[in-house]
DNA sequence: CTGAAAGCGCTTACAG
DNA sequence: CTGAAAGCGCTTACAG
């Protein structure tokens, strides 16, 4: 293993001067940087994080603590938030440590245990809860964390979706189309995007002076599975709806099943929008007719959160930054007009 | 922050007392051990291992660095498999790491990286392929690492399942209860279990003097919907087999599927038997009738991982040390002996 | 059984 | 622009 204390020895070059000159200091003569910079290429110098990490008191180790029992439709969509904090944070410079825990009730012992002995900088917190334990646990302690995701009051870091527009956005489209009977599929009711959404949806209507029942609201897990059988189930009821607002790809795939399966044509019988978070598996291209979606990629996001870690793991207690990324409605061909009593309640 | 030196002025023992009283050294008085580690919780002292690190070059980091271009069947097992080996790293004591990296080919720099400059002591290699550069790499440079799976050549630290038998096992079930056409569901082409199970399904052949085309092996992804699909490919063949191997229980699920689709009933149709990893999300109850399979529990996998991993990460450079699992075969009502033309060819 | 001392590899006032 | 020195929190010979 190659020290500064090598590249010293080597150059004659004082180890104060060398650890400078590497460290980008402005008032190191440029011959002996260079001279400093070529012999740490030449022997193969790597800093040692750990060292420097014990005397500046940061790693560069950024965590997030998961229970092992997270249900079937949560690990899908963990992996993939996991992969992409990851790679956003290596991006960042920082490293991405994933850290599981037995159950709910561990997280927060976790937390102590990797921040105050692990060496542990700060922590990413996702799929958050109103109200959230974990949150006002790290806020006591003044352990630094980013949030994806946001609750009511906020005074933390987060990045999140602006989940108001997406259901705004979403309704007002079919809204304008001239639909008036519609049903929302959205995600976990316990989930604070899901009740941004639907509120979303709600100051649609009240722009347009729209009655409330004009869209239904149904919460569940966001996977295929339920697109299909939520959708076949009010299709088939007696006053089914006109179009669908589906709260991801998964389950407007869902609905396209259902729709296919009841003999329903996209547009003509049912018009469908939906969220598409551009994940790689549930591409919006892959579907015939083309979806008219709200995007935002979920990749630009975790890009976001590891800027702001970087920030919030800063020496000098930063002040508190938000990220709220802003939908982008894309046109597709799943929405027509209501076909017959199209205006009609 | 609560140091030793804090416990040191508390107690009025030496600091290197403290550090022995507390690192469970037997030449300490008992009653001076107790004062330690009365004022140790009470102080709420937490052993700061990023120092530990620095002064014994372990810092109890373990790491598995994984490419994010993983796909789709790959990603279901993948999450399960961190889950798992995070686990029982924990519970080692050890700290598990994830670091994704943008492709294959940056997985080696990203060793160097971690082991040399990031304080990370050993890494865990799963999915083996033949010839794995990843392995070459580490061995040359004599970084610990623990690997799930084997090659051919195995001079590392490795946790296997005994594949060779559970494709003796599985084909030997169905050839004593007299099937003469039978179906393998194997895994995909490259993997090296894959052609380990077909060698002990091979084996199973010819110790009994078996013509080697009784057995036909087909290679895939390990999911439901293959096989389904593979099942009613060759189910509504011109000589459908009479029994079928699946690797997996989503496999195997796949064949029930199958089996339902075609309107045969297992095991008076079809006779079934399959690999059980034990895994949460895919019990081996929800069958009926009840699968007869080889069992051997990943988690129990996992927990030896983590074992090695803590031998091979020792100071002094240990022996190599290999846990092969031998599977048990349980037996279930999905073998019956084939109808009709049973015994012959 | 105990404690003073050196040192892991780095950073950073401090004094030239 | 440069270098000697202290120190981050721990471990571990070494000498009592």
């Amino acid at each position: 293993m190659v020290t500064l204390k090598d590249i010293s020895k080597e150059t004659g070059v004082s180890l104060t001067q060398v650890s400078r000159a590497l460290g980008g200091f402005s008032d190191v003569n440029e011959q002996t940087r260079e001279r400093v910079r070529e012999a740490a290429q030449r022997l193969g110098y790597r800093p040692n994080s750990i060292a420097k990490g014990l005397k500046t008191g940061q790693t560069g180790f950024v965590a997030m603590v998961i229970p092992s029992d997270i249900d079937a439709s949560g690990r899908e969509i963990m992996f993939d938030m996991v992969v992409g904090i990851s790679q956003a944070i290596s991006r960042h410079g920082l490293k991405f440590l994933l850290h599981v825990v037995d159950s709910n009730a561990d997280v927060t012992g976790a937390f102590d245990e990797l921040y105050y002995g692990g060496g542990i900088d700060g922590f990413i917190l996702t799929e958050l809860e109103e109200p959230d334990p974990r949150v006002s646990y790290l806020k006591e302690r003044k352990i630094p964390f980013v949030v994806h995701g946001q609750d009511a009051v906020a005074e933390h870091f987060f990045v999140d979706l602006d989940n108001f527009r997406v259901g705004e956005a979403l309704a007002g489209r079919l809204l304008d189309a001239g639909h008036r009977r519609i049903l929302f599929l959205n995600g976990n009711d316990h989930r604070i995007y899901s009740s941004t959404r639907t509120a979303g949806a709600r100051r649609a209507l009240t722009d347009r002076g729209i009655a409330p029942e004009t869209i239904h609201v149904s919460y569940g897990p966001m996977t295929r599975a339920r697109g299909r059988e939520a959708a076949v189930e009010w299709l088939r009821s007696d006053e089914p709806p006109t179009a669908i607002i589906a709260g991801n790809m998964m389950l407007a795939r869902g609905v396209y099943d259902a729709a296919a399966e009841l003999g329903l044509s996209i547009p003509s019988d049912l018009s469908l929008v939906a969220h598409d978070d551009v994940l790689i598996q549930y591409p919006a291209e892959g579907f015939d007719p083309s979806l008219c979606v709200t995007r935002s990629s979920l990749s630009e996001a975790w890009s976001s959160l590891a800027t702001l870690m970087s920030r919030a793991i800063a020496p000098e207690s930063p002040e508190i930054e938000h990220v709220l990324m802003r939908p982008e409605l894309v046109e597709g061909a799943s929405v027509a007009e209501p076909s017959g009593s199209a205006s009609a309640r």
